[in-house]
DNA sequence: TAGGATGATTCTCA
DNA sequence: TGAGAATCATCCTA
């Protein structure tokens, strides 16, 4: 028996059916529908189950961009969508085993019944009441399978979570991009999609990230701006001198991606009377 | 080890 | 949908 994260896959054999196979097996209660089809809702959801386009890992990316994590392919990132293919590869193993196992146990009562119907006489109307017990037995299994997987996905993606939540200061070198940039920019510190793009090449580091990094900082920025005055002073003094350099040597204010500064980012525009509002 | 710094998350609002 | 604000959780340093 595999698990994953605590799931296990439930194990079917014929002989655990046959003691069910009784009047009061028929008048038991049809599985319910409301939570099988929620259950088929978060496995479509979650990429688990329906059509697989260009394989499980796609499907588990799809998953995994449902679970709120954006297109990057960091460690973390591709082990949740490995985990995830391989809960989908058990799920359909699974699956296909209890389909094949209700044929085969089917075939196997019908055969059963002719052998009976030698001895004593069978309606058609017993046999498909039989065949309806069979099923209805089959189909409860395969909801424990699909609540097991669910919850495989849930424990999955709630690891994952709280992997994200662990955080890692970014290096000194980033930093120092960033805040080059905001405090060049403490006019209008809103990097467009393009320059947190190019920001995040620069750091090593996400688009999202790069967003966190500049909400937080606004907004720290706005609540103390004594305290970061020095700072504002800094990078000001620095892109002030790397601006002069340029101009000096006068050849690198074409550079695609360094307009103004030695840091990459325009000329320094830090003024005490424009900040934030 | 306490407290500040910092990255991430969540909620609200325009 | 992006920004602001509050908050959480972790890191870092004295």
């Amino acid at each position: 028996m595999r698990c994953i994260l605590g799931y296990r896959a439930v194990g079917v054999t014929t002989a655990c059916f046959v003691p069910v196979l009784s009047i009061r097996g028929a008048q038991e209660e049809e599985p319910p529908d409301a939570q099988l089809m929620r259950l088929d809702n978060m496995l479509l959801a979650e990429g688990v189950s329906g059509p697989e386009k260009g394989g499980g890992s796609a499907a588990a990316a799809a998953a995994a961009a449902s679970a709120g994590v954006g297109p990057d392919n960091s460690a973390e990132h591709s082990d949740y969508r490995a985990k995830l293919t391989q809960i989908r590869g058990i799920y359909h193993t699974e699956l296909e085993k209890y389909e094949q196992a209700c044929n085969e146990f089917t075939t196997h009562v019908m055969n059963l019944l002719r052998e009976q119907s030698r001895t004593r006489p069978i309606s058609p109307k017993e046999i498909e009441r039989m065949v309806g017990i069979i099923h209805r037995k089959f189909s409860s299994i395969q909801m424990q399978l699909k609540q097991s997987t669910c919850e495989a996905v849930m424990i999955l993606r709630s690891r994952f979570l709280d992997a994200r939540r662990k955080r890692r200061n970014f290096n000194k070198q980033a930093t120092e991009i960033l805040n080059e940039y905001f405090y060049s920019h403490l006019s209008n510190p809103y990097p467009s999609e393009e320059a947190k793009e190019e920001l995040g090449k620069k750091c090593s580091i996400t688009v999202s990230q790069v967003s966190n990094w500049f909400g937080n900082k606004r907004i720290r920025y706005k609540k103390n701006i004594g305290k970061f005055q020095e700072e504002a002073n800094m990078y000001a003094a620095k892109t002030a001198v790397s601006a002069a350099s340029v101009s000096a040597h006068g050849s690198q204010a074409n550079s695609p991606s360094t307009p103004n500064s030695a840091g990459g980012y325009p000329s320094p525009c830090y003024q005490p009377d424009r900040r934030i509002q």
